[in-house]
DNA sequence: ATGTTATATTCAAGAACTAGAATATGACAT
DNA sequence: ATGTCATATTCTAGTTCTTGAATATAACAT
């Protein structure tokens, strides 16, 4: 292949830093974080309105940095390459934050540890095993 | 310190990204590299005008990630922290691209390294070494 | 089929960003 | 002091981004 210009690396470059670099597309990365998130658990973690989020997640799905997977009524998404949280985590250091005011809002678990009804497998379980 | 909010947070997070993602802002970073460069010599690299690279520097300026030396008549711009390129790269190898690919434009000399008369010492030193 | 829940899309007003033009400043030479 | 060169700032029209509101779709239960 050619060498590309560096306009044109530039702008390659640019696509996913713009999906990235806004404060409401950042907080979904973390609460999303290396495992998957539903659009309800990302409505109970951040306090926003469902059709903010789902624009939002839009943007990210274009920019190729989610994937979603639905499984019934729910759409479970996370992030395609893990690289992102780290590509997060490096401007976090960058701008002056510690690694654990930031690894603290990191969603860590593989499944969604959502605090809306649906979401919390976990918890319905433990419900279902009180004695009738 | 109290524990911040994930607005505060990723807000903070955004901000040295919201600077850094613009194709236009990019390409001055990788011209700017792990030296120091003038703004003629962004002019002679970009080939842009003069005030339209300067209204970028002073975004960058303002985002804390250049800072700034006058040396006559001449102001060199370099990178405060060496990070933000590899967080750039880091981006670069996100969206695709080969790091040697993105190599070939960054700039690693110290010293400029610039095609305008007034910052190429190397040529001018080598010009005047010229039998008279 | 109808209703309900989870999520997606469209629309529109306002805010913010872009990029060109004109002008200003700062340093040096004469 | 004047001129010139390097760089910075201001202004502005055009464009894009944001975000709330309304509406649409998809899956499941009845």
């Amino acid at each position: 292949m050619k060498k590309p210009t560096i306009t044109q690396i530039s702008e390659q470059i640019a696509a996913p830093l713009q999906a990235i670099a806004s404060p409401q597309r950042l907080a979904i990365l973390l609460a999303i974080g290396r495992g998957e998130a539903c659009v309800c658990h990302l409505e109970a973690a951040l306090g926003w309105r469902q059709a903010y989020i789902s624009q939002h997640l839009m943007a990210l799905r274009k920019a190729d940095i989610l994937a979603d997977r639905r499984q019934g009524r729910y759409v479970y998404y996370r992030l395609k390459n893990a690289s992102f949280l780290d590509l997060v985590l490096a401007a976090a250091s960058l701008s002056g934050l510690s690694t654990e005011s930031v690894s603290a809002w990191i969603n860590t678990s593989t499944y969604p540890a959502c605090e809306c009804p649906h979401c919390a497998p976990a918890v319905i379980a433990v419900e279902s095993l009180k004695p009738a």
